[in-house]
DNA sequence: CCTAATCTTTCCAGTAACTGGAAGGTCAAG
DNA sequence: CTTGACCTTCCAGTTACTGGAAAGATTAGG
């Protein structure tokens, strides 16, 4: 695969992957006779992952570790295990915060009736 | 309420507080005799809500129009539903993201036996 | 084979959203 | 009335992109 093809896949602009590629946050396999980069499936998936993070919130360095989770075969199995449980309640908290944010707009939504009138409750609801 | 007694409750630096109140995003309520910014619940609940949408990825021009949502009186309920709305559904594909996330780190969990043999699945994952 | 369109490369400058630090004014306690 | 913890503005630096220029590579059509 060249930049573009694993771009649209991944969902990501052609400049955010090759800036991936500059900080070494997502390598590619290599390179090609003429220096175009080249990906594969896995190198796919690696930026799948990093974008659902990033978009969660997660920074490079987070999503660096995030990524090591999968990667780092000098450390053994016990601190890969911990390091995933913490980044697991991480998202665990990231997914309740999300949900609060719901909660506070889907009031909105079921409050409104939904017609024209400009006395909508949501006006009130801060006060 | 001060700055650094907002920020606190807010769970915000105070220089994001400030930056905030730069970029008009959230407002103080005032200022005291001495220029210093004067805080009440309603910002506070402003700030919390931000701080959950940065947090969860949103923009700061996305996190404008949805504390709009709340405040925009001359915008006609129909309309104000239908932002929401469509808002909401953001919300549920992020909701989504996260899930997925969470999954496959979820995996990596499970699959290792959290000893100290460093021949934990999650290596070969991704190959 | 030549050319035009569409890739790709690097490099450099700009933006978004903070973040740290300096220089200085304010306030409450002892 | 001074000391220490507040607060102010301003300016510079960082993170994570993002746009654009200049130039080489590849592919499709004539």
């Amino acid at each position: 695969m060249n930049i573009s093809e694993v771009s649209n896949r991944a969902q990501l602009p052609t400049k955010t992957v090759r800036y991936y590629a500059d900080i070494d946050l997502v390598a590619p396999l290599g390179r090609s006779e003429a220096g175009y980069r080249t990906y594969s499936d896995i190198e796919l998936r690696k930026l799948v992952f990093v974008r659902r993070a990033r978009e969660s919130g997660f920074s490079i360095e987070e999503c660096r570790e995030l990524l090591g989770l999968y990667e780092n075969a000098d450390r053994n199995s016990a601190d890969v295990k911990a390091i995933a449980a913490r980044k697991l309640e991480e998202i665990e908290a990231k997914q309740r915060e999300l949900q609060m944010l719901h909660d506070e707009l889907s009031y909105v939504v079921h409050t409104c009736n939904g017609d024209d009138r400009p006395n909508c409750p949501i006006i009130d609801y801060l006060s």
